[in-house]
DNA sequence: CGAAACTTATACTATAATAGTATCAGTTGC
DNA sequence: GCAACTGATACTATTATAGTATAAGTTTCG
């Protein structure tokens, strides 16, 4: 069971690199700073800004810069963002076995698994990791 | 996000095919059944009789059958058997970011929430999912 | 202007996980 | 002996994730 691929991984280090630093910052300084591949931090970028995470800006004095308040940004959301939302597996049984996939309880069980999980990520911050961070 | 996989998926509708018929069926019956390629689910059942929920016999007489009670069998260790257990993918920010991996936090929390994913599906067994289908 | 440092956009390859196929050997019962 | 089964394993296919490459446009500054 895999809960975060790197493109969420990378996605949360980004921003909170950003969050760190408080400023503009190059996609290749955090690429350096976090190694993380270049262009494929390039791609993570473009995703959060077309989301409205992040702002950039182009040109020499460009960069990326974060959009909202770290503790405005949620690791669900980043999650959701990367990794979309939960996959049915052909819903296990779907209608060969359950025959009113609607009122069906392991889906209703699968979708409350994921709701709950999408909660607990819910309470995970940038602000929050950030706390952590220099804590430890 | 994607809980469980073909083969969890299969597992336990061979499992619950089973489960209904109440003595020993062919694989190739089953898989004729919930339409499951039939060496796919010929390898699951090795998985299964090595792991002691159903039991095997060979020959002309023999085929698969359950070697637990229904409400025994809980989807939790069904999915740990086919899916393993929580890959960290590298653990976020191990060690670079994360100054002491013991105590981290959000490894503290990834780990909580899979633990809290797999209480649920403790939850849901062969039985009460047979007892659902019966129910629908 | 033109070079440097940046982003945009897109197309491509590589790796790994999942899903599925093929086969040969051995067992059981008629 | 042959039909119907499992054991074991090796193989291919498909998909998702991860990573690379590159052409084109923007901004600043000398
Ligand atoms: S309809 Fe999807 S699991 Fe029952
Ligand atoms: S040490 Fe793994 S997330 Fe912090």
């Amino acid at each position: 069971m895999k809960l975060l691929t790197k493109k969420t991984d990378y996605a949360v280090r980004a921003l909170l690199r950003l969050a760190q630093h408080d400023g503009r910052l190059s996609a290749r300084r955090i690429a350096a700073a976090e190694h993380i591949p270049l262009q494929f931090l390039r791609a993570i970028v473009q995703t959060l800004a077309q989301a409205g995470y992040v702002t950039t800006r182009e040109g020499v004095t460009g960069g990326v810069a974060l959009a909202r308040a770290p503790r405005a940004i949620r690791l669900a959301d980043i999650l959701q963002l990367f990794q979309g939302t939960l996959d049915m597996t052909e819903c296990l049984f779907r209608k060969k076995v359950c025959r009113n996939r609607a009122t069906c309880v392991l889906r209703h069980r699968l979708l409350d698994i994921e709701h709950t999980v999408l909660a607990k990520f819910q309470r995970i911050t940038i602000a929050s990791l950030l706390k952590d961070l220099n804590a430890a």
